[in-house]
DNA sequence: TGATAAACGAGACGGTACGTCGAGTCTTAGG
DNA sequence: CCTAAGACTCGACGTACCGTCTCGTTTATCA
């Protein structure tokens, strides 16, 4: 919504219609060519918009992409949190089989693919990718899992973002690296076999 | 140690001289400028050759890297396997300390990483990557587990595969994202929790 | 004066300061390196401009030569014509004599002769060199023999474009093929005979 | 038929064979691309020779060329001489008609383009391409100008080399700069004019 | 309600690197 | 030892984008 940077122009001055414009076009763009082929010039044609416009507003494609995609995925409700019936294992096999079904979308995955993977080179836009996109998903998981402790499912002294890790990195790489599928089968078995890390300690009292 | 492709030209008649120059040349390059500025042409001048040389050889600059990469650790002792001194906790704790010494040396950190975001953006490099450089990497510790099942520290019905991943998929997932510290803390904790998982279920014989 | 070709571009755009320096960099280089050796890399470097504000505005090397030559030569006054003492032997020769002078300038020469020799193997670009350097030469002659043939000097019914031509090809023919010397003794000779075509029918009025 | 130059190899050991077919290649493909776009590597691969059997035999394609064209017009034969009806006017045109007509051939101009232009931008190469290609030619209009000496209807006291000069290059630069058509209409008045210039003067006995 | 200053589209500019082509040299195998 | 084959270094090609820099042309405050 608002832009990764800015410094000397005037926001209030600012084109509504060639931000939309260049947000939709580096999206349909990097679907189409793939991050590595997608320019700066390509977008501006696309866009309808001079290249100045872009690097007034941006210092780089991967940020008009992070941009684009915020604004896509913004709306998505992490409010809601993750379900909740009870049933710990049942509901984090479920988040994590939509999870898995959404990453093998391609529309999803080819402008996610890119801004993960030039997160992964670029230490600063790591930052804004991880606090924009990747912590406000990891909150949502530390809830639910708060809520297995305080119902006796879970190890009270648990580190929980220490446990999310141990959910969520295995699916992450094996999405990012292409190591292996992300199927059902897989992100049940993972769930189960963090749940037994998870659980209470049988001596505990 | 052998060419990640080769179409038409002749082997028997390549310059091993050429081959080693180029590959030397990208591994201290790529630790000079890092991986998005190493072009071809300052490798073909740093490594004194034609330019032609390196597109005769390999399809890319991450191809190039790869070879360079393996080429570096390839001698690295695999044979060796991961120490053996009874105790499962303390040795996976040793190792995934020194691994983590390791990924924060500059000199190894540069290429690895330029390698791994490479395979994530390009999945014909990825293959290449993981068969070559991950797997080997990954199948040492499933021995160890498999040793620990022998010694019933670990349920014997366990799929290692999916146990390997959950050790190291945290780690290497903090490395590519920097979304946390590469420390002792961290490794000694996420072999302690793993091992939770892993250890054999109380009512079993 | 105007480029060879302007398809795309916008011509109200250019820099001039590019334009010229293109220009005298041609100049310059071909008289260093001689034509085959001329680059348009080098012409940049030299103008201290990139390459593509060469291939732009300009067809080929051959192209920018021509633009070069003939802004150079362009205010060489073609209007005062050739000199008209009335002795139409003598005129003919000093005018011979100080063009064999001027095509023995080794400044003149290299990009004079790389252009007929690029317009010899080049159809589009001998028409442009032909029109642009050849014919208003032409001229002038046609307009001294005419005022021959008023003067009764030269016989009133020939063709004086082909008197021209019989006039400066083997001029002409000597200086591109190097088949012998351009002396003042050679020029004389070849008016001498020359006239001898051109002069009035005896038997004529 | 012997090679432009020839330095250290053993001409004995020569392979015929190649020698053969790289001329023709030559003539072949300078026919089909034209000579700027003439390369080394294409004469080889046509004639199945590798590309050192060129270098060290010719030390260009300039020089391959000349070969090649002299082996095909050797032939031809100067020796006859031109024809001699005892009517000059008559005999002239009548060459000249049929020189106009060979040089409108395609499968003559574009290797004799080809070499004239080399020649023109090339001293050395000029040198052969004369004294092989154009001096004998002239030669035989020197010859039959001297039977017109002594048969009256040539001035006898004219440079008669000079003379040549003054009937040919007028055709050869016509054709050189494609500055106007080769029609009979032009060589029938190319002679008349010229024999204007050499016929004896009234005055003398 | 203009004027006026900005952001805008367009795109030319100086550069860098691309991937290709051919030059001329060098090495290997074969006759 | 000439030859066919072709890998080598080198350098130029012509192209694609980079990020910067004018150009007029909107456009939207403020005088």
């Amino acid at each position: 919504m608002s832009p990764t940077t800015a410094k000397s122009p005037d926001v209030s001055r600012r084109s509504e219609r060639s931000r939309k414009a260049i947000l939709q076009a580096s999206m349909e763009l990097v679907g189409e060519v793939g991050y590595p082929k997608l320019t700066i010039e390509a977008i501006a044609a696309r866009a309808g918009v001079g290249k100045q416009t872009i690097y007034r507003w941006w210092p780089s494609k991967a940020a008009v992409l992070l941009d684009a995609f915020t604004e896509v995925v913004h709306d998505q409700d992490y409010e809601s949190g993750l379900p909740d019936t009870g049933d710990i294992e049942d509901d984090l096999k479920t988040v994590l089989r939509a999870t898995a079904d959404e990453f093998s979308d391609a529309a999803f995955e080819a402008p996610y693919r890119a801004l993960a993977v030039a997160a992964a080179a670029d230490p600063e836009l790591a930052d804004q990718f991880v606090a924009r996109l990747r912590e406000p998903g990891l909150e949502v998981y530390v809830r639910r899992l708060r809520a297995g402790q305080e119902a006796g499912q879970i190890d009270p002294d648990l580190d929980l973002d220490l446990a999310v890790e141990l959910l969520l990195s295995p699916f992450q790489q094996r999405w990012l690296n292409r190591s292996g599928p992300l199927s059902h089968e897989f992100t049940d078995r993972l769930v189960e076999m963090v749940l037994r890390a998870l659980a209470p300690r049988e001596g505990a009292r």
